[in-house]
DNA sequence: ACGCTTCCAGTTTTT
DNA sequence: CTGGAAGCGT
C-alpha cells in the first residue's frame, strides 16, 4: 500500500487528518475532494483503529459510489473482509429498511421501489378514483407537491393540517393520503419514501435508532450542498450520538434546488453542528487558469455564497473561444467541424463533451455529429430502465415477487395482448374497491364473480402462468427465471414478428437486460457468497440510471449541464448561451433561481480542462417558433482578455445565411427525428463488400437497399436508398453499416 | 379491444 | 415542432 497521505496538499492533509467531531470541507470544483474522502476513510481505519463496518459514506450517484468503493477497496486492500457502507442515500436507506422496517414500519422487508413512472401512474389512479378533474390537478403538479412534502418530512396528516383553508391544497392532500395508502397496500415505496421512511423508522423506534447510531461511528457525506431536508435529518439522527460527521461540498455547485435540495444545509452547517471545523480546498488540479478565471468571474456575481476563489499552478492555457452561429443547426455544425479538427490534433472523442441547458437542444447536435461520422453518446434522454419493453419484463418479475402489486398487474395483464381490455379491468376494479382485495386476488377467483363470467378463462390462465413462474422462481436462478418469463410470455417472438427498426431495438434492450441479470447475479454471488433474491435484483434496477453505464468507448459525450456535474473533459462546448435559454426564462422570476442558473454555468465552465467553447445563435427555433435572444449575461461576466477575440470576430463575419446554407446536409429524418438503434454495432469495413441489391442497416439512416457500387478500395463509393432517410452516396471506407 | 387521428402542453431530474 | 394521451371509429 502506497502512502496515500503524502500525495495530498496541505489543505487536503488537514482535512484527512482532522480530529473527530463535525467537519465541513468546502471543496471547489476539481480540488480533489474524492481523494480527500477516500483518504479520510483509509486514515480512520488504518491509523485510528476504526472498524470499517462502523463507517457510513454517502454519495449522490451510483457512479460516485462505485468510484469511491473502488478507491477505498484499494486503500484497505490488506485490512480484512469487513468493508464500510458506501452508497447513495437511496441505496443505503434500502439496506437499512430491509434490515429493520418489519419491526418499525408497516412494511415487509421485501418491499418494492416505485420509480417516477410508476409514481405517475399511481397518482393518476388516485385522481381517477377520487373523481377529481385532472385538468385542474395535473399528475405532474401533484407529484411535485407530494415529493416536496416528503422531502420536507411532511406526512399526509401534517399536510392536511398545514393547508386547512386552502381548497386546492386540501384536494392535493386527499390525493396524497390515498396515494400513500395505495403504496403501503402494495408494499411499495417511491424514491422519496426511501429517505422519509428511514427517518420515520429511526425517529419512532428507539431500538432501531440506537442500533444504527451505535453502528455508524463515522458518517461521511459527499456533495453535501445537494442534500434536502429529509436527507439532512437522516444524517443528523445517525450522527447525533457520536457527532462524527464529515461533509464535503461546494455551495457554488448547488444546482438541484428545484428538486428540493436545500443550499442552507451547507451554508448553515457551522451553526447546526457546534464546534465544527471548516476547511477550504481551493487549489484546482483540473483546468488551466484562463478557464478557472472565467469560472471565478462568473460565480462572484452571486451573493448567497460562502466565498471561495479557486487557483491553479497550471499555465494560462488556451483562451476561451466564442462563436455566434446563425441558428441551432449552424451552431451544431460548428461544434462538429471543430471536433473533427481537434481530433486530427490528437484529442480522443471521449475527451470531448457538448453541453446544453435543455434536452430539446440535443437534436441538432446529434444530427450534425452523425453527419460527420463522429461517434457520440447522448446521456439522459430516455434511460434504459424506462423503456417500455424493459419495464414490461421487469413488471413480470415484480408481479412474481409480489402478487398484490396492482400497478404491475395492470401494466402486463394485456401485454402482450391477451384480449383483456378496459372493460374487464373496470369490472375487476369495482370488485377491488368493494371488497378490499388486490387485482390479482380477484383475477384468481374470477369464477366466483358473475360479472367476470366471460373473461374468466383468460384471467385464470394469466394467474396460472404467474403462479407457475412464482414456483419456478423459488427453485431456479435469476437467469433461468428471466429466460422462463420470456418463454412463457413470448414477448421476443412478438417483437421479432413485427420486424421494424423499433422492435429490433426492443429486442436488443431485452437482451441487454438479460446481461444485466447475469452480471448482477455473478457480482452478487462474489460479494455475498450466495445467489441474490429476486428483490435484490429488482431494487438494483430501480435505483440504477443511465449515467451508471460507463462504457469505455471512444465517443463524444452529449448531455445537459446538470448531468455533467462531477465529470471532466479536455474539451467542452457549452451551447445555447442565450438569455431566456440559459439563464432560462423561468429563472427570471427570482434572484434565487438566477443564482442557481449561474451556479450551473459555473459547473459547466469548470468541466473543461484545456479548451472551452461558448456558443450561441442569432436566432433559435424552439417549439416551432423562431426568435432572437440576446447574449447570455454569463458571457458578459467573463472578462474580454480571457476570450479569443480573433475567433470572435471571425465568427461574426462567418455569420451569413449563405455560409450556413452551403453547409447543410441535414438528412437523418423520420419526421425530423434521428433514428437510433440501441445496442446495434455497426462495423467499419462491411461497406466495402456489398453488392447491388444488398439490404443494409446503418446506425443512423436505418435500413436501405444498395443501388450502385463504384470504385475500388478507399475510392469505393456506395449509393444507398434508405427507407427512411432517402438516397445517400457514401464513401465505403468511412461508412459503418451492417449487411442484413 | 384495438388502431388511427386529433389535440394539447412543453426546464433542469444524481434516485 | 414534438410526444403523449384522449377520443373516435371499426
Amino acid at each position: 500500500m502506497d502512502n496515500y497521505i503524502e500525495k495530498l496538499n496541505e489543505q487536503q492533509k488537514k482535512a484527512v487528518l482532522a480530529e473527530d467531531g463535525p467537519i465541513l470541507i468546502l471543496a471547489g470544483a476539481g480540488s480533489g475532494k474524492t481523494s480527500v474522502l477516500t483518504s479520510r476513510i483509509a486514515y480512520l481505519v488504518r491509523e485510528k483503529g476504526v472498524y470499517s463496518s462502523s463507517i457510513l459514506a454517502i454519495t449522490f450517484t451510483n457512479k460516485a459510489a462505485k468510484e469511491m468503493k473502488a478507491r477505498v477497496e484499494k486503500l484497505l486492500d490488506d485490512m480484512g473482509i469487513y468493508f464500510p457502507w458506501i452508497g447513495t442515500f437511496h441505496s443505503m436507506c434500502v439496506k437499512m429498511l430491509r434490515m429493520s422496517c418489519e419491526v418499525a414500519l408497516n412494511y415487509t422487508s421485501s418491499f418494492v421501489i416505485y420509480d417516477s413512472d410508476d409514481q405517475k401512474i399511481l397518482i393518476k389512479d388516485c385522481i381517477k378514483e377520487l373523481n377529481i378533474n385532472d385538468k385542474m390537478y395535473p399528475p405532474r403538479m401533484i407529484s411535485h407537491h407530494i415529493s416536496s412534502a416528503k422531502n420536507e418530512l411532511i406526512s399526509p396528516k401534517e399536510f392536511e393540517g398545514k393547508y386547512k383553508d386552502d381548497f386546492q391544497m386540501e384536494t392535493i392532500s386527499t390525493i396524497y393520503s390515498l396515494y400513500q395508502k395505495k403504496l403501503v397496500s402494495n408494499n411499495a415505496m417511491d424514491f422519496d419514501d426511501l429517505i422519509f421512511n428511514t427517518v420515520k423508522m429511526l425517529e419512532t423506534n428507539k431500538e432501531v435508532r440506537e442500533f444504527f447510531q451505535n453502528k455508524f461511528r463515522h458518517v461521511l457525506i459527499d456533495e453535501y450542498q445537494d442534500t434536502n431536508t429529509a436527507q439532512y435529518k437522516l444524517a443528523e439522527i445517525i450522527a447525533k450520538k457520536n457527532n462524527n460527521i464529515f461533509v464535503v461540498g461546494d455551495d457554488d455547485q448547488s444546482i438541484y434546488g428545484w428538486r428540493g435540495a436545500n443550499i442552507q444545509n451547507i451554508l448553515n452547517f457551522e451553526y447546526d453542528f457546534k464546534g465544527c471545523e471548516v476547511i477550504k480546498l481551493e487549489q484546482n488540479y483540473r483546468s488551466t487558469s484562463n478557464i478557472l478565471n472565467a469560472a471565478n468571474h462568473v460565480i462572484k456575481n452571486n451573493t448567497n455564497r460562502k466565498g471561495k476563489e479557486l487557483w491553479t499552478d497550471k499555465g494560462d492555457g488556451n483562451k476561451i473561444k466564442f462563436y455566434k452561429a446563425y441558428n441551432g443547426p449552424n451552431e451544431a455544425l460548428f461544434v462538429a467541424a471543430e471536433i473533427k479538427k481537434q481530433v486530427e490534433n490528437n484529442i480522443d472523442y471521449d475527451e470531448i463533451a457538448v453541453l446544453y441547458r435543455t434536452n430539446a437542444q440535443s437534436r441538432d447536435i446529434e444530427i450534425a455529429l452523425a453527419n460527420k461520422d463522429i461517434p457520440f453518446r447522448v446521456y439522459g434522454s430516455l434511460s434504459f430502465y424506462s423503456r417500455k419493453e424493459v419495464k414490461d419484463v421487469l413488471a413480470y418479475l415484480k408481479l412474481i415477487l409480489n402478487h398484490n402489486d396492482d400497478l404491475q398487474f395492470k401494466r402486463i395483464i394485456n401485454e402482450p395482448k391477451r384480449g383483456i381490455g378496459k372493460t374487464t379491468l373496470q369490472k375487476i376494479e369495482q370488485i377491488v374497491i368493494d371488497e378490499g382485495l388486490s387485482f390479482y386476488e380477484v383475477a384468481k377467483n374470477a369464477k366466483d364473480y358473475y360479472i367476470l363470467h366471460s373473461p374468466k378463462e383468460k384471467l385464470m390462465s394469466f394467474v396460472n402462468m404467474i403462479e407457475k413462474l412464482t414456483t419456478f422462481s423459488m427453485n431456479n436462478t435469476l437467469e433461468e427465471l428471466y429466460e422462463e418469463v420470456l418463454n412463457v410470455t413470448k414477448i421476443m417472438e412478438i417483437y421479432k414478428k413485427e420486424g421494424t427498426i423499433e422492435s429490433r431495438s426492443r429486442i436488443e434492450n431485452i437482451k441487454e437486460l438479460k446481461s444485466a441479470v447475469v452480471s448482477f447475479e455473478e457480482d452478487f454471488i462474489e460479494e455475498n457468497g450466495q445467489g441474490p433474491k429476486l428483490e435484490n435484483f429488482i431494487a438494483s434496477c430501480t435505483l440504477a440510471t443511465d449515467q451508471d453505464n460507463t462504457k469505455e468507448q471512444k465517443q463524444v459525450t452529449i448531455m445537459t449541464l446538470h448531468a455533467a456535474k462531477g465529470l471532466e473533459f479536455k474539451m467542452v462546448f457549452i451551447t445555447g448561451m442565450e438569455e431566456g435559454l440559459f439563464p432560462s426564462m423561468q429563472s427570471y422570476e427570482s434572484e434565487t433561481k438566477l443564482e442557481e442558473e449561474r451556479r450551473l454555468c459555473y459547473v459547466g465552465i469548470t468541466r473543461a480542462k484545456e479548451m472551452l467553447y461558448l456558443l450561441n445563435t442569432k436566432e433559435r427555433t424552439i417549439y416551432g417558433k423562431t426568435q432572437s435572444y440576446p447574449d447570455s449575461r454569463f458571457l458578459q461576466e467573463i472578462p474580454e482578455q480571457l476570450m479569443d477575440n480573433n475567433i470572435k470576430r471571425k465568427a461574426f463575419a462567418n455569420n451569413s445565411f449563405a455560409a450556413y446554407k452551403g453547409n447543410t446536409g441535414i438528412s437523418i429524418k423520420r419526421g425530423g427525428k434521428a433514428i437510433e438503434i440501441a445496442g446495434f454495432k455497426a462495423v467499419k469495413g462491411e461497406a466495402l463488400d456489398v453488392i447491388k441489391g444488398d439490404r443494409v442497416l446503418h446506425k443512423k439512416f436505418g435500413e436501405g437497399t444498395i443501388k450502385k457500387v463504384t470504385g475500388k478500395g478507399d475510392e469505393q463509393v456506395i449509393e444507398v436508398d434508405f427507407d427512411m432517410a432517402g438516397f445517400k452516396r457514401l464513401m465505403a471506407s468511412y461508412t459503418k453499416l451492417k449487411k442484413l
